[in-house]
DNA sequence: TCCTTTTGTTAAGGATCCTAACTTGGTCCC
DNA sequence: GGGACCAAGTTAGGATCCTTAACAAAAGGA
């Protein structure tokens, strides 16, 4: 509890922490020693009270010294690592290509950058008390076992996480990279302060990650926010006489339903792009439909409109079920705030009267990375404390 | 903490209290010794211990009658109240056509009934601790105010829950009817232990109430598992030359899109039914709809079955967002679950992989209210704890 | 009748945190 | 520059809470 107050306040004295806190300064006095002699927390020097007409205060703060923390991103095209202190202060950073074929040489990969990154900022291995490792997919907070990671080959095996483990042989979770990157915004990005927010990532696939109170949202096997699998409609109608309607019928895939992701992600806008005629060879990825919409294409910038209102739908859907303050818009179509927001939002007008404010993600690719590396520090604050404190 | 495990547990001697407590004897026996002298803990007998050698042991328990609570839930046609002691057991009930044409009117009919009600139950107003009331519509935590509410004039007007308050003079809290019932089947209906679940209010609109770890989800603004607003697909479509589609344009409203309530709720069932072909005269109600495929009419089956796999849409949606564990289906629709339960189940095998358990409500009409004074039972048990301790 | 077993009480001790008074080291002002 | 003043930090003593250990009381069985 007085680290808390540390942590949140930086660099103070006793006696103000004690007012800050409630507790006595003797109270103080002494659980500070004792955190001083578990090297947890330091003296950051003595300053002569800018105002005050006492004596000097001696200013106290939580080492983030304390212990180390690495944070993975296993992409499909990148891996990525940070380390990073207590405070998740991030310290050294890496990335590569991911090359690997197989879950195995992706393991190993993982845990070899993990330990490059290490000895690149000059912490020795065993300083590392917790890795958090982000990928897609959904990790059963029971079993470990990663499910649904479409993108990655061999990666939902089972075993994989303890073999992670045993490479690493530090703390460890695996968690869902759409959550991480909720965690990574919550921290140090757009979603700072929000009691409830959903990050909403579209890129080559489409996930959502919750943050309630601060806390990760991971539903009943660990899949909340997996809203890529959420149906499209048309509802199934009556055979027979129908009534009658003056609607145009719509037409393409949305028409005959499927996951959402597939109408939303990046493939879905270079589709989207050509069947409205833009040229197929120079309309690669959804990077060239938005380059084109910026340069002022016309057909591009149809094709990102109803990108928009389909994104709108993912967003009302959210809304409907979750309600939350802000959705935070996130990925490789999503960072594209700048085309996007004011059409999903005129959209979602239309949609429902449930609006979230909706605004694009501060951190771009590094969210999930910086997730992973947040939520890492946090674990390892509560180890490093349990640890140092028996001893 | 103590006050718990005696509630968990039932009758209990100090020993055995001081075993699964972890306390000792002597703090159990002196802290007990306090709460008996707050009235809020009583000596229920002495056993002679059915089967063990040593000295008879004198069991003590909660005291359920240290306070009552009332429950009230005000439905579009029926005004019912209920009021219970701090266990949540029932000990008075009674039910009224709702004729309230204005909400001046509704509040004090509503604040009539509950007074009825613990008058009928032989209490004095004055052990009433605390009251719930449910009713339609999103009420924001922090305002207070009922917003969304359209089916009942003037509930929606600022200032009501004072009133409320003032006629009643108890602690009071308004909550969404759907969330209430959600809650009443976690306390005693068919979510009774599950981590996350949702319950699917389906009837003459189409609600959802969350219970996450024993507490209800909101959301950020209380409207949390306000699905009837999840808009219907079709997403936007490319003007100008689509990609070929095979697929036979789906017809009706659903395809003009709208919220989900249109296209779920009792209404639609019976236009529904009419679109296919059954007589208007006979088909008034949801009721009939589900009476004349239970007789064995095809017309109606089918209608049902539509029906059942709109619900499925509602319940992928759900599973996408959240993930719970459960989803129990309830309403005057959703009651059905005999016929809609099956169709509803197969249809999701071809939604979406996230397939949560689909079971039907376990308290019928009645969970709105049970709810109610579940929840009213849990917040006078610590209104109740706080001030008699104090004394 | 006495022994065993379990409940509940009494007595003593320790952990934790508080209040109150005091010491220390500094700024401010005459 | 020396004392007044002020806030930081320490020391001493005490209250509260809970624990362990031993004991008294009550019941069943031999």
């Amino acid at each position: 509890m007085l680290l808390d107050a540390l942590r949140a306040a930086g660099s103070t004295s006793r006696a103000e922490l004690a007012r800050t806190t409630g507790l006595s300064k003797p109270t103080v006095s002494t659980a500070l020693a004792g955190l001083e002699r578990a090297g947890l927390v330091r003296r950051t020097g003595e300053v002569s009270k800018g105002q005050g007409r006492g004596r000097a205060a001696v200013l106290y703060a939580a080492d983030p010294a304390a212990g180390y923390v690495i944070g993975v991103d296993v992409g499909r095209e990148w891996l990525r690592a940070a380390a990073a202190d207590l405070d998740g202060t991030v310290v050294g950073r890496r990335d590569t290509p991911n090359t690997a074929r197989t879950a195995g040489a992706m393991v190993r990969d993982a845990a070899r950058l993990a330990r490059a990154v290490a000895a690149e900022a000059g912490l020795d291995w065993s300083q590392v008390v917790h890795t958090v490792v982000g990928s897609p997919g959904v990790t059963d907070p029971g079993t470990h076992r990663v499910r649904y990671a479409v993108n990655l080959p061999g990666w939902g095996r089972s075993g994989l996480f303890d073999r992670l483990h045993a490479e690493l042989g530090t703390g460890l979770d695996v968690l869902n990279d759409a959550n991480l990157a909720a965690l990574g915004e919550y921290a140090l990005g757009a979603g700072q302060g929000s009691r409830l927010f959903a990050y909403l990532w579209v890129g080559t696939g489409l996930g959502a990650g919750v943050v309630a109170d601060g806390r990760l949202f991971r539903g009943g096997h660990g899949a909340a926010g997996e809203i890529g699998y959420l149906p499209m409609f048309p509802l199934p109608q009556a055979a027979g006489p129908g009534p009658a309607t003056g609607a145009p019928a719509p037409v393409g895939f949305s028409a005959r339903g499927g996951p959402m992701e597939d109408a939303v992600s990046a493939d879905a806008v270079v589709a989207l792009a050509r069947s409205m005629g833009m040229p197929e060879a120079t309309t690669r990825t959804a990077k060239d439909v938005f380059a084109a919409a910026r340069a002022g294409d016309a057909t591009a910038l149809g094709a990102v409109e109803c990108e928009a209102a389909r994104l709108a739908h993912a967003v009302a859907a959210l809304a409907a079920v979750l309600d939350p303050e802000l959705v935070v818009l996130g990925g490789g179509v999503g960072r594209n705030g700048d085309l996007l927001l004011a059409p999903l939002r005129t959209c979602l007008r239309e949609l429902t009267p449930l609006r979230p404010r909706v605004v694009t993600s501060a951190l771009g690719d590094d969210a999930v990375l910086l997730g992973a590396v947040a939520r890492a520090a946090e674990a390892a604050r509560e180890r490093v404390f349990d640890t140092r404190h028996d001893a």
